[in-house]
DNA sequence: GATGAATGAGGTTTCATTCAT
DNA sequence: TATGAATGAAACCTCATTCAT
């Protein structure tokens, strides 16, 4: 009788560490000793579970976009009308409160940069981005009606998305900059005012 | 008779050859060996010349800095009105043709992220920032007269900054999902339609 | 009620899975974890099985030692005149077709560098070494008459030995030198110029 | 002005290194920490001079090469006939005295099991197997004149060559059963009894 | 200014073995 | 018998930095 497998749960343990550790020090500085002290574990324990630290990383690029959907799922089911499902969208990138995480925008924002270097991480990052890019194109077309060809809705996304991930840049690095809640009260304006959707 | 002193340019050099390997392989990837390597020296006179390798960083985030102004500088010269001047720092920024250049831009986004661990690099970092912010919130106000208050102006240039900021990093991870010299045209036209100021 | 016993097919079963993945990987490349995935068991069981991993060494040389043995007994039970039995000897080691296993060649080169470093492996080797030379000389001294001191028979066996173990060598990272076949029948007639012996 | 290199000086002491612990412990056992131990250096200069492990090996593979060629080119200066060279052949392996290493010869036998799975040590070895092969083989047709047919010779000499290589791994894993210096006079005797030339 | 050998700390990873189930 | 999670030691290797020349 094998004892009960908890390779899931040390495996979620593993992954809230790095990202935790990450926030702190970065991906280099996220040793697997470090990472492995965060959560309580072994280093052989978590290269038991994980075959190689980049792969913790994969996961978490994984679980980072897990949660931002999740989040997005539950803002939206109260949204009644396109624009307030665009609205539920960016505040569940940009918003405070309930489910923002700081660790999560400064693990973001390393993973962001270990794109450059690790193609498999690039193409984890890429393949994120394109799949919330997907989602807010839909969004802004629903909203827009007719005032947005289907061209300027896919570029119009990218500055949107563009404007979300360089707010979690400036969130880690100028703290302040951007008073935290307002940085989704803007956006949306700037969304509105290029729709000529104004708030009625 | 001492030889003449080349240290401005074997800083240079340096510091350029840091950004190179930096583009392709991040921070830590970037080792001193490495560097050396691509600047055609030796490790030994890289600490001659840098007490250490975060001192090469730190003057990196300046040659960054520098290198954008004069950018600036250099299409602000042609600009006539606020809206051009406005105009030419967002294309300082994104717009593609000379001076732009991709290793500046992963080199830019791997600053960013090791912002997150070393507080020298992160103020280094937040003070480029903020001298570009305060750059862009006397553009934004000059161009919009009074359909900005003081508030909304500052505001409005962090998402305008964080918009550039987000394409550099959809630039180095996604690349294709802007379509290079999309970005500043199209947050442009953002920009035009929040402040009701069309193309004439 | 206890269930019946599995044991003597599990060792056979580990011990097999050692030579093979030792063939390709050598010993220390035999990681308990590629020994229990070759034999499609698990790490814990062949700790259950072997006290260590040297004891499976052990095994294997016996193993080895024993498989060798039973290939001579087979051969010399069709052989008829004490040439024909050493022969058969030649053959039961070089011979290719029936029973003759690469994976054994290379498991038992491997074997002889371990026992460079292992005592108990070295003195298993060597036990082997000792009675396989034993029964060469006899068959030797049968053959030869007395066309061989007890003196020179020792040494001849040994040299036949030796030429035996380096045919093994150059058949693993050598392959090619000695065409499969040819080894057997070049050192029989080396045997029987040297005995004065020719193939009748 | 640099230091004066001394790599060559490293790079030899640290193969010897490699060497004399290898026939203690093999090459497994031989770690970077005990090879640099024995050297009287660091680990890490271990790595400043040799990219890896390997290079090590394979380094030392060409010493003993090297070595082996040397003490040949020595012996066979004495040498007259074409007996007498191949003799020299022979001794230069297999005679003791001056020249004759023990650390040498285990460390080829460890060098010959290591070949099973690093196909570099393979190919080393195979080179050096074959370069002795083609002198020996050119040596025993010298001496055999038309005794030999042009095949014959081949394998003779692989056999031969088998010998040799079997008499180390004998001399290392059951030392006593030949005598040291009479494996290189049963070997000559046999070679001489094949090729009808007795010692006049 | 310049070289490159040298160090020592620390990195990721592998692994034989143990043990709760 | 059997499982596979867990441990802890040790492996190879990288690297920023120092320093004799």
């Amino acid at each position: 009788m094998p004892r009960p497998s908890n390779t899931q749960l040390r495996r979620r343990q593993i992954v809230k560490a790095l990202l935790a550790v990450m926030a702190e020090r970065g991906y280099d500085g996220a040793s697997v000793q470090a990472i492995a002290q965060r959560a309580g574990l072994t280093p052989g324990l978590i290269h038991y579970h994980f075959a190689s630290k980049q792969e913790i990383l994969l996961e978490a690029v994984r679980e980072l976009t897990r949660v931002a959907a999740r989040r997005f799922d539950v803002l939206a089911r109260r949204a009644k009308t396109p624009r307030e499902r665009l609205r539920a969208f960016i505040d569940s990138r940009l918003a405070t409160g309930r489910g923002a995480s700081p660790a999560a925008v400064a693990g973001w924002v390393v993973v962001g940069a270990e794109a450059v270097r690790q193609p498999e991480v690039k193409a984890a990052h890429e393949e994120a981005i394109r799949a919330q890019l997907a989602v807010l194109e839909v969004l802004l077309r629903d909203h827009a009606g007719d005032a947005l060809t289907e061209v300027d809705a896919r570029y119009f996304a990218a500055i949107v998305l563009a404007a979300i991930e360089g707010a979690f840049q400036l969130s880690v690095s100028a703290r302040g900059v951007m008073p935290t809640g307002y940085a989704a009260k803007a956006l949306m304006e700037l969304v509105d005012s290029r729709l000529g959707t104004q708030r009625a």
